[in-house]
DNA sequence: ATTCCATGATGCC
DNA sequence: TGGCATCCCTGGAA
């Protein structure tokens, strides 16, 4: 199953680490006493502590009330931050998985605990009795089950830094298996054939920010559609690069914030023959996919002035629009009627929602990400949309830093119910602090896989999961990341045998230390951050307080 | 090696 | 409505 698969020994694989940093000793253990103190048991430590300083030294008031003091909330008696890998929550803030106050993100009954004896020792030898509550209420959450599917849960290849600014869209392309198109914040549009690994361009001149989202044209595979922030939709020719803008929402230029468009949700109705945008006042904007022309007025589909995410057109019904956005709401609409306050239907969110998506066959269930740490499932247009039929808690958090999360479909699952999704949240494992992709099944809220790298150690929060093919790509920071199943990858291996039997990572051109396209892995000594010493053998640095998370050599 | 800072969207008041 | 506090990041600079 996925869960133990993931975390199997791929030590061997790996050959782009160097070695580690911390041989420091196995005397580490004591990491015990950092933590599994209750919140009253904190306080009084803490309190033990400023009596017997105070008395130690008559005079150092000032030295011991800065000792242990919240570096969220203030509030002395307690601390929160990385111990180690191990995030603790402020206990005066709600929680940082669910919202709900009262408890933190340790002892919340949504949160996914690892199993396998990689628990966080935490959870050992505490009288707690929210353990307690732990065992009950999640240990039947680990799935018992082999999934059906096939979960791409290795590295099979990378790109390091390609894109000099984070990866805010991802691609397949429609009819060559092996080729990925990326976006950024910066407005370039890579294109990279992973089979090849070395064969990458990117496009720098289409867009002047980032890219928000690009649907490949339904009548020409070379061609691209692309919605960015500069408020532009490009229209690029990826044989050559040529690039011409459709619509440009901002002829004048900059004249301030408040005028400023911006573009972000696209989709393409082939059938109507649309191209579809939307951009940051609510307005949906229509460039006829035949002239290339814009047609129509743009139409207010959200709230005035707020920034519609998210168009996606149902793949069964042409007449069915979805929209998603900044008002808290995903909307369908009919194509033959688009008028403000038309809707057929609007889904409320608690939060702004950072996608919604048809289901990719049938096209009949909505799937939603929203920024209240829920995704939400509605199992049929046609049913009650008045409320989802699941709501399933998961971290995916808005970030500044951050493209928005967004929980998408397996177009290759049949029963429409697998779904992946970058995970905000840290858990500790083996003394890192990673942050997997999620694979749920939304049919029941199950995690069906967690899959992580111990080299990728920044957020994964753009996911893409291939239309034919066992292949997950994603985008974390400026990295791209080819998944495939273990199995599949050995098959792939053994036919290329002659090639060396480990993964590519290829590095990008826009930072100085990658210049050097590296081939293969002779020169393993040069590599960056992204797949360095940090993973392997990583021990939690208990004495050192100080430590955050990255303990780098 | 470590700390700091910028950055931006959001939600609350 | 406008100002302001907030944020479990990330990258780069200090």
């Amino acid at each position: 199953m996925g869960l133990t698969r993931n975390r199997r020994k791929r030590e061997p694989e790996i050959v782009i680490a160097r070695d580690t940093d911390s041989e420091s000793s196995a005397s580490e253990e004591e990491e015990e006493d950092d933590y599994p103190l209750s919140e009253s048991e904190k306080e009084d430590e803490a309190v033990k502590i400023e009596l017997e300083k105070s008395k130690a030294k008559g005079k150092a008031p000032i030295t011991v009330k800065l000792k242990k003091v919240c570096k969220v909330c203030k509030q002395p008696g307690h601390e929160a931050g990385f111990k180690g890998a191990t995030y603790i929550d402020c206990p005066m803030k709600p929680c940082f998985l669910c919202k709900m106050p009262g408890h933190t993100t340790m002892s919340c009954s949504h949160r996914v605990v690892t199993d396998h004896g990689i628990l966080p020792t935490s959870h050992r030898n505490t009288k707690n009795p929210i353990d307690f509550v732990f065992m009950r209420q999640l240990q039947p959450r680990i799935p018992p089950i082999k999934p059906p599917y096939v979960i791409p849960d290795q590295v099979h290849c990378a790109v390091i830094r390609y894109h000099s600014r984070r990866v805010t869209c991802l691609e397949f392309h429609p009819t060559r298996n092996n080729i990925l198109l990326s976006g950024d914040k910066k407005g370039q549009i890579g294109v990279w054939d992973f089979a090849k690994v070395y064969e990458k361009s990117v496009y720098g001149d289409i867009h002047s920010v980032q890219v928000n989202n690009m649907r490949f044209s339904p009548t020409n595979d070379d061609m691209v559609y692309s919605a960015s922030s500069d408020g532009k939709v490009g229209y690029t020719d990826l044989e050559t690069g040529t690039s011409s803008t459709l619509l440009n929402l901002n002829p004048n230029g900059w004249q301030g914030p408040t005028t400023w468009n911006m573009l972000y949700g696209l989709d393409i109705n082939s059938d109507k023959g649309l191209v579809l945008a939307a951009d940051n006042f609510g307005l949906l904007h229509m460039i006829d996919h035949r002239s290339n022309n814009v047609t129509g007025e743009p139409i207010l589909i959200h709230k005035k002035g707020s920034k519609v995410v998210g168009l996606d057109c149902n793949p069964v019904h042409p007449e069915l629009l979805l929209s998603c956005g900044n008002d808290h709401f995903a909307r369908i609409w009919d194509m033959r009627k688009l008028q403000p306050g038309e809707s057929l239907n609007d889904l409320a969110h608690k939060r702004v929602v950072n996608s919604a998506y048809f289901s990719p066959s049938s096209g009949t269930k909505i799937l939603t990400t929203s920024q209240d740490n829920r995704i939400r499932v509605w199992d049929s247009i046609f049913g009650d949309l008045d409320s989802p039929s699941r709501e399933i808690v998961h971290s995916h958090d808005f970030n500044r830093h951050l493209t928005p999360f967004k929980a998408e479909w397996d177009p290759k699952d049949a029963s429409e119910s697998l779904i992946v999704v970058g995970r905000y949240i840290s858990e500790n494992y083996n003394g890192a602090a990673l942050h997997p992709i999620d694979f749920i099944d939304s049919s029941n809220g199950q995690l069906v896989a967690e899959v992580m790298d111990p080299n990728i150690t920044t957020i994964t929060p753009v996911n893409k999961l291939h239309p034919r093919d066992d292949v997950l790509a994603s985008g974390s920071s400026r990295s791209l990341f080819i998944w495939r199943p273990e199995e599949k990858r050995e098959m792939v291996e053994e036919k290329e045998k002659e090639k060396e039997k480990k993964i590519v990572i290829c590095y990008g051109d826009s930072n100085k230390k990658g210049k050097k396209q590296k081939r293969g892995s002779d020169d393993e000594d040069e590599d960056d951050d992204m797949f360095s010493s940090k993973g392997k053998n990583i021990k939690a640095k208990a004495k050192t307080t100080k430590s955050t998370r990255k303990t780098k050599a």
